[in-house]
DNA sequence: CGCAATCTTGAGGAGAGTCAAGATGCGTGG
DNA sequence: CCACGCATCTTGACTCTCCTCAAGATTGCG
């Protein structure tokens, strides 16, 4: 895995940015959409299993996901990994390791992905020139944070039952918001049982025998990439969630 | 618990406001304090145990905790609860129930405590005229976060003990931060057994029984109101936790 | 002085972890 | 085209951490 981060020059152009078309991100200004495109210093392609972040590393730039999946995590030194969220199309990268000058996380790609790089210097000038988008950014690091919150709650509080319901509820329904279902009306999850566990809190063995029991009751349909789950209904009875708020979020 | 916030008018100025005196807490210059005062539309004090912010309700105010103790806390539908993270003075309260117009957690006091509170509208003053302090409300934020991501580790990975020590090292170091050592060496720490354990993931009676092993290990003294951690090096192997930095951070 | 919340202790059980072995799938190269 | 190797998934057996239920001891406070 890389370390440090190759680029290569700019190819997508914020006014054609393929995410913006979704009706799951807020419209924006003509003008603020060419302030966007002045802060993209670059774009980076990553394979699968890339850091993007290293644990304890100081991030110089800023990324938002413009493809594909990743995920932050944290390690304790005898290696033990716990997953903190997963990063979908659209999301803002790093804006811990900017603020902080170091992380105590890593982020790492699930899958290839292409992200839109803005420089240390230009997340200042957003504050100091566009206060709408400051606020969006603001906003998108809450939005992250609770994520995290139910994260905490799922490893707290819930059975084993309920974290993988609630998890897999909250990708399915992320990733459809960011177009990507599929034909037989399920969504592409590029991720293994040992990463659902590492984000759980429970030992892949455990969670494989969770995830037969979903499998078993008809609840949830996963492989080859693909996850169904054809009865919305009871699945969210057992995660016990309510419905995330599908409200327009900015994209930055 | 009263759901709603009572208030009076504003007693203290922030020119002499008590926190600023603290190392921990980042110098302003005279415009800015000018500003933050401006902005502070009452005073807030709430007896212990009180609602702040109902789980689910829209907060027309953010608060920064001026002295005192609170928790963000969530609860599912059969009354589990999981506290996901302790706010001492200096912390800003509700910024996400500000951001998405209702929230899915509840913030309550743990002792009697006295909260500055802004207005709705004001908050997008500071983004619009102060963009330095708007950074500083996307700092505080972030910085949430990552207290939320530790707790996230400690659920998901970290042993009872090991959570324990980490929470209580964090606190400790925490409280001390904005001065409340004592004079016998420790801090003010006005917890529950109940409280530690929700915050944990753990039950009530099996924190009680970790609690046992590190005060017979002569690593935690914890009593009365007041923590004392004679063996820093100890707990501090057990969290498996790195120091924090203690970099001044921004008090708005 | 007495109630209520909190803390403590005991006993038994269940959920989840560990260890270990085998099955399945897949990309690569001979 | 098949064989190999590696990663992932699956299953079984056993263990142990942590939970639940239940009863008592302490503490603080009116």
């Amino acid at each position: 895995m890389p370390a440090s981060v190759p680029t290569r020059p700019t190819t997508i152009f914020c006014a054609s940015c393929p995410l913006r078309t979704l009706p799951a991100f807020q419209p924006v200004t003509a003008e603020q959409l060419a302030f966007i495109q002045s802060l993209k210093v670059a774009e980076v392609t990553l394979p699968a299993r890339a850091t993007i972040v290293a644990q304890g590393a100081s991030a110089d730039r800023l990324f938002t996901l413009l493809s594909g999946w990743a995920f932050r995590f944290k390690t304790l030194p005898d290696g033990r990994r716990q997953i903190l969220n997963f990063l979908l199309p659209g999301d803002l990268l790093g804006l811990q390791a900017k603020l902080f000058d170091q992380t105590d996380h890593g982020i790492e790609s699930l899958s290839d992905v292409v992200l839109c790089a803005f420089s240390r210097e230009n997340i200042w000038h957003i504050f100091r020139d566009q206060p709408a988008l400051a606020f969006d950014v603001t906003w998108l690091g809450a939005r992250e944070e609770a994520l995290v919150d139910d994260g905490l709650l799922s490893a707290g509080r819930r059975t084993a039952v309920e974290r993988l319901a609630a998890l897999l509820l909250q990708l399915h329904g992320r990733a459809e918001a960011v177009g990507l279902r599929r034909a037989g009306g399920g969504v592409a999850l590029p991720l293994s049982q040992a990463h659902l566990a590492d984000a759980l809190g429970l030992s892949a063995v455990h969670l494989n025998r969770t995830m037969q029991r979903l499998r078993r009751a008809g609840i949830v349909e996963l492989g080859g990439g693909v996850l169904r789950l054809p009865d919305m209904k009871a699945i969210r009875a057992l995660a016990r969630a309510v419905a995330p708020s599908m409200e327009p979020r900015p994209l930055i």
